[in-house]
RNA sequence: GCCUACAUAGCUCAGACGGUAGAGCACCUCCUUGGUAAGGAGGAGGUCACCGGUUCAAGUCCGGUUGUAGGCUCCA
């Protein structure tokens, strides 16, 4: 007997998984994708055994959905391999929405190959090839790839473990090293397209040759296809540059390449952001200090920054002197922590600073607010006891929680970092200080992944990343011990003892940098703050600028004095002109002004998505907003 | 930095074959004073990113530079 998805079928030797639900279960034959034998993915030709329990996947399945995406990849390189024969392939695995093919080719793909490899794509599909599984020794795979020139594979080959078989798949006349599994027949790959092309190094090493890559994508229906590509659609709308431009928030100028010109509107975002920042470390119990941008090269070869990070900083001269740009600033924390003596007593001590940081980064890297070359980061140094560590986390991470909350993240991915290869300091330490880190995220109820040995060489981290409209992730907020920068810069405490101790530290920062935070927030409200954010609150548009005038200049005057951002549109132009422009600009509130509020001393409240309130008086309308901040 | 594509008015974009620039919106002026997403008329605005080449003639063809976009790499 085997079970297939809980059903029991009888046994007969030399049989596939396919054959067997072609004869038992028609229907799910003909949606099978892929199957599962214990934990293991397994092709449907896979001959069954005696007794085992198999479960069959559909193309609905997070499983069915990767192997049809990966098989696609196959499919497509068979598409190039025929229509450019002197391709050489190279690797196509399935990422996060759809999967990519690496070729080596003489010249990059235009638009019209990649449309003419999406057709022939079609009819390797239409053809229903079978995908078939063969096993080869090291030897002979070598011997077969390096006769058709596929140095690349041949590459991957001898880099496998001596003794594991070399599984291939064919389809058609094309034969690709793969561990598989992949779909039964080609015809099961129903709603794919490929996107875009872009060069790609081979390995993802600039100093190998430069491959080129097509993105594509495939889903299980046309629909889920096609609202896939409508998703994408949708993403390009709410795309900060584009909407930092319509709303006048920001631009860049040739004129300084990575460095954010605000404008008023995205001042206000931005102040905005810092006040609310500021009134909560002053109740979370932080100072705050300023330190210079620009600090001699001797500090920065004392912090190390001059010999881990020079490539990225920029330097000056002043008086013949050598300087630097800061990158970060922990340096300048450091020296302001050492201007006093200090005591076990006074710890924790927490120093933030919203730092103005410059980085020279590639750039080819620059990506509008998300990548910048000059960028204020919302930083805080704590120094402790070790015996705080666990408290203290748990207070950054908490402050992180309100911050994310109060900007409507919910999608929040967390991950500790733990010591790396090549790291300083002892490893009792490291082991203390990874200990905290988990048990305050673990007290806390946090979900996280662990990326082992991915800290940075002074310390672990726990970093927090959020999702841009493209589902891009952006590291924002970190948390971060250092065992170096204390030990470089001698800082001490004085202990119970009365004796020298070395404080622990952390760096922190929560919105990241400000530029990058204001980007994401962008694409998250998609141009539509919430109120406390919105450059402009609320706009008067009187119905007619003269008859109406005045009693809607004394409506702006009193909102004015509350502390509102108001703005009065007394153009003449007609009211369904006003609205219009109101609405695009993404105003939360529209008071109209006309016969019927002069005469009741009310106002006509529309909102920009839920339109005509009604008539209120401006009490009401406070009451209204107070409640709504 | 590397690969590819793109660069025309403030914005969004047209400009087969090379014959010295065009629309809509925005802006300015005038008319219109209009009740919940565009009232009308007129006007002004461009060294076609920059530098060089081919040509009688270049927005258009070629080369380079810069910038932007999508990736690679790197990172807040």
């Amino acid at each position: 007997m085997i079970v297939v998805n809980g059903n029991e079928y009888p046994f007969k030797e030399g049989v596939s998984l396919l054959s067997i639900l072609k004869e038992h279960n028609k229907s799910l034959f003909k949606e099978a994708i892929v199957a599962k034998e214990d934990d293991k993915l397994i092709d449907l030709s896979t001959l069954v055994s005696d007794g085992v329990n198999y479960t069959v996947f559909t193309a609905e399945s997070p499983e069915g959905l990767e192997t049809i995406r990966h098989s696609a990849a196959h499919i497509m390189a068979q598409a190039v391999k025929t229509l450019l024969p002197e391709a050489k392939v190279t690797i196509g695995p399935v990422i996060e929405n759809g999967f990519f093919y690496d070729f080596d080719v003489e010249n990059p793909f235009t638009p019209e190959q990649i449309q003419k490899i999406e057709k022939e794509m079609k009819k390797h599909v239409q053809a229903n090839y079978e995908f078939h599984r063969t096993v080869m020794s090291r030897d002979e795979a070598v011997k077969h790839f390096e006769a058709l020139g596929e140095i690349y594979k041949v590459e991957i080959i001898k880099e496998l473990p001596e003794d594991q078989n070399i599984t291939f798949y064919k389809q058609g006349d094309f034969i690709d090293l793969c561990r598989g599994p992949h779909i039964p027949f080609s015809g099961r790959l129903k709603a794919f397209k490929l996107l875009n092309a872009a060069g790609a190094y081979w390995r993802g090493d600039e100093k190998n040759r430069m491959l080129q890559r097509i993105y594509g994508t495939a889903f299980s229906t046309k629909e889920e296809l096609d609202q896939y590509l409508n998703f994408l659609e949708e993403a390009k709308k709410r795309d900060h540059r584009k909407l930092g431009k319509e709303l006048d928030l920001f631009s860049f100028q040739k004129e300084g390449v990575g460095f954010v010109f605000w404008h008023p509107k995205g001042m206000t975002l931005r102040n905005q952001l810092i006040q609310f920042w500021r009134d909560l470390h002053e109740e979370s119990g932080y100072v705050e200090i300023n330190t210079p941008i620009i600090l001699n090269k001797e500090l920065w070869i004392k912090s190390g920054h001059y010999a881990n990070y020079k490539e990225n900083m920029y330097f000056t001269q002043i008086d013949e002197m050598e300087h630097a740009v800061k990158p970060m600033n922990c340096p300048g924390c450091m020296l302001f922590y050492n201007t006093s003596l200090h005591s076990y007593r006074e710890f924790p001590i927490r120093v933030a600073e919203l730092g103005l940081v410059h980085r020279h980064e590639r750039s080819g890297t620059l990506h509008g607010l998300m990548r910048v070359r000059q960028f204020t980061q919302d930083d805080a140094h704590i120094f402790m006891l070790p015996s705080q560590i666990t408290t203290e986390i748990k207070g950054v991470v908490n402050l992180i929680e309100t911050i994310f909350k109060k900007l409507g993240f919910s999608d929040v991915n967390v991950e500790i970092s733990t010591r790396p290869a090549k790291f300083i300091g002892n490893i009792e330490d490291w082991d203390t200080a990874e200990a905290a880190l988990k048990q305050a995220l673990d007290e806390l109820n946090y979900n996280y992944e662990i990326n082992e040995g991915d800290g940075a060489f002074y310390g672990p981290k726990i970093d927090f990343s959020i999702k841009d409209s493209l589902n891009r992730r952006w590291q924002c907020s970190t948390i971060q011990l250092d065992f170096a920068l204390p030990e470089r810069f001698d800082c001490t405490y004085i202990g119970e003892d009365g004796k020298k101790h070395r404080p622990i530290m952390i760096h922190r920062a929560i919105y990241g940098s400000i530029e990058r935070l204001i980007g994401i927030l962008i694409e998250e409200y998609a141009g539509k703050f919430p109120l406390w954010l919105a450059p402009v609150q609320m706009k008067i548009i009187p119905v007619s600028s003269e008859k109406h005038l005045e009693y809607s200049q004394e409506v702006y005057k009193r909102l004015k004095n509350s502390k509102f951002r108001v703005e009065l549109d007394d153009r003449g132009e007609k009211l369904g002109y006003k609205i219009r422009e109101a609405q695009l600009s993404k105003v939360p509130y529209m008071l109209i002004i006309g016969d019927q509020e002069v005469e009741n001393q009310t106002v006509a409240v529309r909102h920009r998505e839920h339109g005509d309130l009604g008539s209120m008086s401006l009490f009401d309308f406070f009451e209204k907003l107070s409640s709504e901040l």
